[in-house]
Parts: C-alpha cells; structure tokens; sequence
DNA sequence: CCAATTGTTATTTA
DNA sequence: ATAAATAACAATTG
C-alpha cells in the first residue's frame, strides 16, 4: 500500500509519542520483517529511551530515540502503523510495538515484506543517509531526470519512474498518476521522450508528490482520518482499478496491462504510445555514447 | 483452485 | 558486461 504520502502519514500517526519514553518493546522475533535487523540490541536499547522526533525519506521512516538509537521501518506493500490504548491486546501481525506509558505504537505487516532496521551510534546510519535526495529537493533538475531516462532508454518509462534511485517514493500508483498527468503512455521507451515531455514529466514528478503529502499526509499539524479522506475524484487514483473505470479528464474507458512488472493504468485518450505515427517500442536500439 | 495486491531483490535472459 | 525481464518472497481476499 504505501508510497511516499502514505509513509508520510504513518510516520505522522507516531508523532502523539515524540517526547514520551518506551516502557517495553515488544516484537517478533525471527519474523522475515527483522532479517536485517539485530534484534537484540533493539531489545537492549529501546526500552527506557525517549522518542525524540522522526522523519521520511522516500518510502522509509527514521525514529530517532535518546541514547544514540534509531529506528528505521519500511512498510513494504502491506505495512501500516498504528496508534493504540495502553490495554491493547496485540494481534498475529503486530511485529514490532513501542509501549509507552500513555499508548503503544504499533508496527503491523501481514506479508512481510517490509523491514524494520535498527542502528546504535552518534550519527544518523548510512542505510538512512544513501537514500536519494527527495524529488521535491533541489537535487531534482530536469538535467538529472534526461540523464537518468538516457541511461534507461530501452525501459518503458513506467518501469523507470518506478527505480528508487531516482525517483525515490514513487509506487505504482504515483507512477500512474504521473503519466496520466503528463499525457505519457507508461510503455514509450524512457529513451524516447522529447525534451518537451522529459520537462513535463519532472514537473508532474514535483507536483503529483506535492498534492500526494498535502492531500494524504495532511498539512503542517493536521492528519487526515484516513489515508484517502481527502483524495479528489478527479485523480486517476479512483479510477485505476475501478471496473470500467474510465478517465475522469476525457470520460473515456481506462487501459489495463502489466509494464514492468506492475498493472499498470492508463488513459488510451491521453496517452498515445505512437510518437509521429511510429510506435517506438519497435525503434531498433541505437548506438550512443557511453555516459561518464 | 486461480488470480490479484500502492514493494524490493535475486536470478535469469537478452 | 550491462540492462531488462522475470520469479520469488508471504498473506490474504475475491
């Protein structure tokens, strides 16, 4: 389920206790969600520790605890963070539960295909400091967008919007929204976009993950009553997995099929895979440089 | 029983 | 050798 707004969300749920101490952690120990995780050294250090503050880099949280601790949770494809009573009886897939003395937060996961990380030191852990810059930072150029889609050119564009390293938070649904925004169809080759849509592409890179937080994760102090309370009906979002779903710009039926190894949804109105009544995904592979 | 799922990574193929 | 495609991971739901 989560993306980069929706990370954001739950990382957001977990604020009621910043400033508070753990009384006891609770996990399960040996689940896959801690294959990267030394468990007891989490187990040693937590407890007692207060939660000073946290923050989100792509699809990853960090809580940074007293003592020199930090957390990190990726919430994988069915992660969710919740906050619970102090009485809370904890259920199959509750991996891992911060209790405090007024609440305990709660990190759920049924597939496990997330992960929780924890680091002992000074200063932030390098698997938090690798993750790449934010594509609403400055580090974000168009220039860095064209290099990227060069160096992928025979990938369709929706496998690439898809790799963390450079476009860090964006899921399949982002993805989507994107190209549907942009007026892309998610199979052109990343090496055959013009110069026009690589521009247009990055700008609806900033702005779909703008309206995602804003709409999503809420503003400033606000958090929204769930994940979707406030989403638009005139996203694509709404519409992707509807049956008969269609566009809600053109009102015309929606496409579905598997790009790169996600369904992916488009709107055959908008988004025309032939570009000057070639299809590009049959352009024969072209030679060019080697990039430095 | 079959297919699906808003993610990532290891392995295979080209 | 590298880039792209595919399988695998695990649990649940329709």
């Amino acid at each position: 389920m989560p993306e980069l707004a929706e990370v954001e969300f739950f990382r957001k749920r977990w604020r009621v206790g910043h400033g508070a101490k753990v009384q006891a952690v609770r996990l399960h120990i040996g689940k896959k969600v801690f294959r990267n995780c030394d468990t007891t050294l989490l187990a040693k250090k937590l407890p007692g520790a207060t939660l000073l503050d946290s923050e989100t880099a792509a699809k990853q949280m960090l809580f940074h605890f007293s003592g020199n601790n930090w957390l990190g949770i990726h919430l994988g494809m069915s992660g969710e963070m919740r906050v619970e009573p102090p009485d809370y009886v904890s259920t199959k897939h509750d991996h891992l539960i911060l209790a405090q003395k007024s609440r305990q937060l709660v990190f759920n996961d049924p597939r496990m295909f997330g992960g929780i990380l924890f680091h002992h030191g000074e200063k932030q852990p390098t698997w938090w400091t690798k993750i790449a810059p934010a594509i609403l930072s400055p580090a974000f150029t168009v220039e860095v967008v064209a290099t990227f889609l060069r160096r992928r050119a025979r990938a369709p564009i929706k496998a690439v919007l898809l790799m963390q390293e450079r476009f860090p938070g964006i899921g399949n649904w982002m993805a989507d929204e994107i190209l549907w925004r942009a007026a892309i169809h998610p199979k052109r080759p990343a090496g055959s976009l013009t110069s026009a849509e690589i521009k247009t592409l990055h700008r609806e890179c900033r702005k779909v993950c703008r309206l995602a937080l804003n709409t999503i994760a809420g503003q400033g102090r606000y958090l929204p009553p769930d994940l979707n309370a406030h989403i638009p009906q005139t996203w694509l979002f709404w519409h992707r997995w509807a049956d008969g779903g269609r566009c809600p710009r053109t009102k015309k039926t929606l496409e579905r099929e598997v790009i790169g190894g996600r369904t992916s949804c488009w709107s055959p109105a908008r988004q025309k895979l032939t570009v000057g009544g070639v299809n590009p995904t049959k352009a024969k592979r072209v030679q060019r440089p080697r990039s430095t």
